[in-house]
DNA sequence: GTCTATAGATTGATAGAC
DNA sequence: GTCTATCAATCTATAGAC
């Protein structure tokens, strides 16, 4: 075959590793090896771990932007029409809402969607060399069009709040199931659905909290 | 003498680079290096990699979290004498505030409170070994606290709301000047006491959002 | 495109002299 | 307690047969 599935599998592999322990806690071999491939050929189509890491993050984060982009751009284009401001919770919901729709897709998806929120929280200078060239312009549109939601605002402290927001958010998508710290409680949200529900209400009420 | 100050130049190192690049992309080398001591000498001391991270998290994080204990159950006691419940702002500034306070002291508590927002909001297995039993005791207490201030909304939403709210903390702490994100912007709350209160206002509101 | 074999560097940890 | 020297394991990446 002229594009063996090799490569896919690769890419499935460490996409799923790098989400689960890290860019430098994973080892070429530990991806070949899930991969059932052999060490020589991942370097073969992608050059090297970094490379590869790269590609994980381009293959799926394109079109997921592009989806976030078209939502944040309709938002703010149906309210300049209607003459009114456009809402935070929309908006936010916008943001976040296109990750966990992709999140239940399939199990490559879901692994993704944690490497997301780990590239989000994590300060690691590889991941974030791949990561942010790809959000960084999502990011801005979504911050002149928090703007345009809250034009009081002084443009620093909505900054400000928006990292809070993204650490928020980060957290929520790299292990949304597992609770980190353990409290005893009946039951916590466990759906996808309720989860993000709750995040869209927690980070719209901060961004919107008076100065 | 007795106790050569080397073990500690080894964890005031080891300190500065697991907080800048994480455990595992720290050598032991590099640690010995930047306190120049000898790398046997290292071993000698602690007898692993992963015992000098647990002897860097025990040597700060007990007295700060004393503190922030005591801050957390002075304002709970001081509610149930007044017979009213506790502010959930007061709350979360007795939980936030100490560590930014502990942060000003001088270089190595910076570094350590870098070191405890990358540790808050990562998933790596030896580091949550090591950090989540040191501050699991403080985070029920919080949530005990908190569940008094809003006793109407359901321990499961709360907590949900507060694993969010860690994630906004641990962001902030692991990078507080830099803007992972870079947006065009005037100037940004460069001191950490604007943070600090930006930070509590905004997961204040959060938490108390209407469900 | 896929494999074996290996180069070349780096890692955590230790033995043993002083 | 501190050092040199080194072990054994692991790592990324590549050369070369098929």
């Amino acid at each position: 075959m002229s594009q063996s599935d090799t490569k896919i599998r690769i890419l499935d592999a460490a996409e799923h590793l790098f989400a689960r322990h890290g860019f430098h806690n994973t080892s070429m071999r530990a991806i070949t090896s899930e991969a059932e491939a052999n060490l020589a050929a991942a370097n073969y189509h992608f050059g090297s771990k970094e490379a590869l890491l790269q590609a994980v993050f381009e293959r799926r984060l394109v079109p997921l932007n592009q989806q976030r982009t078209e939502r944040l751009r309709h938002i703010v284009g149906q309210a300049e029409q209607a003459g009114i401001l456009p809402d935070v919770r929309d908006l936010m919901r916008a943001f976040i809402e296109p990750t966990l729709t992709f999140r239940n897709q399939d199990h490559g998806t879901r692994a993704f969607v944690s490497l997301i929120g780990r590239s989000m929280v994590e300060m690691d200078s590889t991941s974030r060399d791949c990561f942010i060239p790809l959000i960084e312009p999502l990011f801005k549109l979504l911050f002149t069009s928090l703007q345009r939601a809250l034009p009081h605002l002084p443009p620093a402290i909505l900054l400000t709040r928006l990292q809070f927001a993204m650490g928020a958010m980060g957290r929520t998508l790299c292990a949304p199931d597992q609770t980190p710290l353990q409290v005893d409680v009946e039951s916590s949200p466990s759906n996808s659905e309720a989860v993000a529900e709750a995040l869209i209400g927690f980070v719209s009420a901060g961004l919107e909290a008076p100065c």
